[in-house]
Order: structure tokens, then sequence, then C-alpha cells
DNA sequence: TTATGGTTCAACCAATTGATTAAACCTTTT
DNA sequence: AAAAGGTTTAATCAATTGGTTGAACCATAA
């Protein structure tokens, strides 16, 4: 009767979104149940009762960040566009979401690497097939020569992910190395969306 | 007396090898104490007696990797070269070098992006004074209007560095998307240091 | 009012983990 | 050979961690 004001949360989502950070900033083994406890603000047996176990909750946990940020843009790898405007689009698609989720790509990545099974199977199911379309799309271009330097598709979609991901994986080196601060950061985003679409085309296509 | 061909190597050396092997694996709050003393095949006790404790285990290790990976290319940055020599080689050694450690970024990331205080002094320290002068001469370039599109120099450093470290970030990732087994993986390595090169500069300078 | 059933909590448990200890072992020195 | 000192081991500790339990709480329905 205090602030009720936007209370209307459950204690299931309180959870969920106490497990989400404490996850994505600490990894699965760094992760205790009584920090998520401590943050959701309740006692540490209910996150027992709503997700029964550690491993459950990182579950839930995990597939919904993979959720959030994949099927959007492999919804746009499977559209019938030309190859240059796919390009543009992709690039701008991928850096505008992950900017709004923007700890999703490390927290992938670490648990990619340390526990590598636990996830591989959601990315041979769910995206490797859709992304498929897009890598074969690059591999007749570069067949019919459009490509710069025949470069083959594997270089080219690890080119482009490279750009797109890696500046918020390395985030801490970024904001050392330029002295940025977190707004900093946020406008060095924006201007690489602005420029980038039309850079990777560039850099690509003949 | 069984095989002691090359067994030479000091019990120390045998747990820092150990520890390395598991802290780049698993990452300081996944490493076990004793998975690391199995490893080496000695006994618990001994890690503490030669290094005290997991931190100090860890700090050696994490010292070690920086050292092993970044000292080199520092050196190269601050010779007296064209920027477009400068650029082919740095992307050269840099890809050569983490070739020759490709778990060492990972590991670096991860630690950086989970406990961020216990290393951003290295960093402060250690790099951004030797990658200063690097900057600097992309900016210098960047207003003689001899950059494409004339990008600042943070966002040309951070395209060659997202192109040479992320594959081995990404390399879990790679390898579903693309069906690699680890040899694949190498040759596709070798595949980039061979065109990334020269590519890097045909997209960087005017 | 009271019975029901979902929710919350404090107390507790078993297992794991990093760390310590004291004795045994081995190599070198005297 | 015996003393000394560094090395190795097994046993053990205290703290932490994920997980469990049973009672208390509280809203709703009979």
């Amino acid at each position: 009767m205090a602030d009720d004001k936007l209370e209307k949360e459950s204690t299931e989502e309180k959870i969920f979104e106490a497990a989400r950070d404490v996850f994505h900033q600490k990894g699965f083994d760094g992760a205790r149940m009584q920090e998520i406890a401590d943050r959701a603000n309740i006692n540490k047996s209910m996150l027992h009762y709503y997700y029964r176990s550690k491993d459950k909750l990182f579950e839930k946990v995990y597939q919904l960040s993979l959720m959030r940020a994949i099927p959007k843009i492999v919804i746009l790898l499977n559209k019938d566009l030309p190859l240059e405007e796919k390009l543009r689009s992709f690039v701008r698609e991928y850096l505008t979401i992950i900017k709004k989720n923007p700890d999703i790509p490390s927290f992938i990545i670490r648990e990619l690497n340390t526990n590598p099974s636990r996830i591989q199977e959601f990315f041979r199911s769910q995206v490797v097939k859709n992304v498929q379309p897009f890598i074969d799309q690059i591999s007749e271009a570069s067949r019919e020569g459009k490509i710069v330097d025949n470069l083959p598709a594997e270089q080219v979609v690890i080119n482009l992910i490279s750009m797109i991901i890696f500046p918020f994986i390395g985030k801490p080196i970024l904001q050392i190395l330029f002295e940025m601060d977190d707004a900093g950061f946020e406008a060095f985003i924006d201007q690489r969306i602005d420029y980038l679409p039309d850079y990777v085309v560039k850099m690509t296509l003949k």
C-alpha cells in the first residue's frame, strides 16, 4: 500500500528479469541463485518453486535471449530481395536490434565457448537452415563474379557478422582505448548504423 | 622409468599449463582447482603450495596470456611505416599470432566482460599508450582525406580489430553455420591471412 | 466462518569448493 | 649416515552453493 505504482509484476516475472540480468552479466558459472533472489527481492526458495533448478532457469533465460535476437533477422534473410538491398538492410536491422539488447552477444558467445553442447543444438535447428538461403545467394553472386576479390561466401558472411557484433562484445576494450563513457559508446554505435550498411555494400559487391 | 621421454617439466610448469588450459576453456568461475590438479597429474595441495590461491594462479595465467598476445603487435604499431604498409602488416601479424594462440581472445573478452576491474588497469597502462600513435596516424590520414568515406579513426580501428579477432571468438558459431571441423576452421583462417591484409587496405584507404 | 490451495518464508541439508595442516617422502649437504 | 630443507601427499576444515522441507500466510470459494 506504500508505492505499488507499477508493481503489477508477478513474482515469476520478477525472478525471470533478475535472472536475466545476473546471467547476462556473470554467465552461468558466475551467477548465484542468492544474488538473483536478492535482486528480485524475494526468498531464494521462490526460484526453485517457479523454475525447479538453476539449469532450468538458465535455459529459460537463454532461450528467450536467443529468441529475441535472432528471428527478426532470420526472417529478413529469407526474403526475396536483391543481394545489395539485403546486405544493406541486414546490417542496419541487425545493428539496431542488438543496440536494443546490447548484452546478448557477449552472453551468447560466452556460453557458446564455455559450454557448447548446451546450445549448439538450438543453433543447428533454428539458425542454420534460415541462414542458408542467404549464404547460397552470396555463393551464387560469387560464381557470377559479382563479389569483390571473388571471396567465398563464408568469408563475406564472417566479415559482415564480425563488424556488426564485435563492437558490442569488445565494448570494454573499446571504452578504454578511446576513453568513451556509455553515452560515447552509444553515439559510436549510432554512427555505425549510419555508415556501415552502405560501407559494407561497397566493400563486398563489385 | 616408464616413459620419462620429455618429462623434464617441473611441477610448477605442469600446474601452470594445466591452469592455463582450464582457465582458458572454462573461465575463472567455471574452473575447478581439482580439475587443474587432475590435468597436471598432481595433488591438489600443490596448487596452493606453488601459487597460494586460485586468484593468484589466475592472475599469473591471465598476465601471461595478455603478454603473449599483445606486445608483439604493439611494437609493430609504433614503427615508422607508411599507413598502407602498417595496415597490411598489422592484419597479417595479428592474425598469425592469434592463430598460434586461438583461445586467448575468447578468454580475454570473457573475463573483461564478467570482471572488468580485474584487468582494465592492465589495458590502460600497457595497451592504450602503445596504440595511440597508430590511432593518431589514422586520424591524420582522415583529416588529409585519405580514408574511404572519411571515416573517423575509431571506426577504422574497430573495423580492423573486428575482422581480425571475431572469427576466433565466434568459432563455435562459425563451425555450426558452415559445417566446419577443426581442420576446416584452420583452412578458413589461412585463407583469411591470405586475402585480408590487402582487402583491408582496399576498403580503408582511398 | 471455515476449508482449500496456491504462495511465501525461515531453517536446514548434502555436496562441492578453495584452502589448511601435519606427516611422509626425497634430494642434497655435511 | 644423518641432518636439513624443499616437495608431495592424505586427511580435514570452513564456507559456499544449489536444493529441500514443513510450517505459516493469504486470498478465494463454499
